[in-house]
Formats: structure tokens, sequence, C-alpha cells
DNA sequence: ACTAGCGCTACGTTTTCCGTAGCGCAACCC
DNA sequence: GGGTTGCGCTACGGAAAACGTAGCGCTAGT
């Protein structure tokens, strides 16, 4: 066999770290790997071809958006279409448009560290 | 010198994959890193020390779990508090609450991909 | 003095990620 | 046909991150 292919955490199933399968540790454990929230963000948008979704992810190696995209696609939050690419399942939608109010909050966040500037 | 310390992801500053500096890539890049989502969640009902926050984290390295929070504190997420031993700052509190519906989200997802059963 | 628990670092191993090269394929143009 | 272009994606070797274990220095209790 040339491919062990890892598979993705999904809930039910025992995660890095956790052995109870609760579904917030699966997404904890999928989403802590680097890239993957980055992928999910860039598709925000609409579709994106392979390529074209590497270099919105400034340049990241082929062989790691491939295998972030086998993860997504395993777990139902990516699907492949013709001829646009990749794209958001309406499942992955819905989670992009649960991380829309905590960008938000990253602007607040940003003003924090800004004016009681710590370290220059 | 021992120490080459290498600084957290914040916004204002290039990050991996982006050069803007927008608030959200940064966060995006803290989240991306193993266990940073994880130990923030485990804070969400109150401080705990060291080792207790190692335990419900699974059992993770000390070397790793202690990059984790001083990154975290570097960027306001955490602080230290004494002698309950680590707590989300209420910045930190903000963030978690904004990730509660992502909680909830979880659940169906895991619904989903149980009823359609993709591979047992 | 001795034990126990703490936060945390050191250090060698394993896993993950990265960067580059390039394959096989399809479409297009000459 | 022959050539070029662009695509999705894999191979592979090296770099970086994470891991596991041991244990240090410290404080508090007995």
């Amino acid at each position: 066999m040339k491919k062990p292919k890892k598979s993705a955490p999904r809930p039910g199933r025992p995660v890095r770290g956790s052995r109870t399968g609760r579904p917030v540790m699966a997404l904890i454990d999928l989403l802590g790997r680097r890239w993957t929230l980055r992928v999910l963000w860039e598709l925000r948008d609409g579709p994106l071809v392979f390529r074209a979704l590497q270099e919105a992810c400034g340049g990241l190696s082929p062989s790691v958006l491939s295998q972030r995209l086998s993860e997504l696609r395993e777990v139902r939050l990516v699907e492949t279409r013709d001829p646009e690419g990749y794209a958001l399942t309406p499942l992955g939608a819905e989670l992009v448009s649960e991380l829309l109010p905590v960008s938000r909050w990253a602007e607040r966040w940003s003003r924090a560290l800004a004016t009681r500037g710590n370290k220059p």
C-alpha cells in the first residue's frame, strides 16, 4: 500500500487530546491544523480553483493544500465543483458565517492591542 | 543569548501567508497553531493552574503549553492570576464567547455527518 | 530535613509542514 | 501532428513544530 491515508478529525471519533468524540473537540482539532481556517476563510466569497486558492493563501505548499482539502472534503465542509474548483458546502458556509463575528472581534482586539500598546 | 524567543502573530504585523497585517489574518495564524484553540476553550469556565490546564488538554507537552501560554499572554488573551493560575482576560473571554455559537454549530455538523453517513 | 506539589525548561525523537520539481491530462494554436 | 500553456496534484528531501520524558528550582507543609 502506497498511501496510509490518514483521516480527518471528525465528531464521534477520538481526536488529539480527547477521547470523548465530542463534536467541538473534533472541530478544534481540525481547525487547529495549519491553514485549515485560512482555506475556509479564502473560500468565503465563492469557489476557487486549486492554484487560485494556493495563491490566495500566500503560496502555501501544494502538498499541504492538497491534504487540507481532502480533510475538509472528508468532513463535508468543502466540495469540488466543476469547473469552478473548490467551494464551501452549505455546511461549510454555515461555519464560515459563524466565524464572521469572530473577525469583527479581531478588529476590536487589534485596537485594544494598539491603544494599550504593549511592546512595539 | 539563550532564548531567540519568537513572538506571537498579532494584528498590524505580517503573519504567515499574509503581509497585510489585517487583524483577522493574525487571528487565523494564532488560532491555527496546535492547542491554541483548545487552551482558550478549556479556560472558558475559569482559571486553571498550569498542570490542571495540561491535564484538561489531554496531557499535552509542558513545553508546548508553555509556549502557547506565552503567545496568548503576549496578545492579551490570557493572563496569570494569583493564586488561580491562568485565566482569560476580558478580551479573551470575549473571543471565547464569540466561539460559543461555533460550538453549537459543531453539534449540527456532527448530526449532519452521522445521518448522511459517509464512510463508517 | 524531608516530602510533595508547583511552574517551567532542556533535550532528543517523531510528526508535520514546507519548497521545489515535475507528472499526466486537457485545451488551445499552428 | 507538434508545440505550448495551464491545470490538479504527487514525490521527496530538508526545515520547523510538536512531542515525551526527565528533572530543576522553588514554596509549603509535616
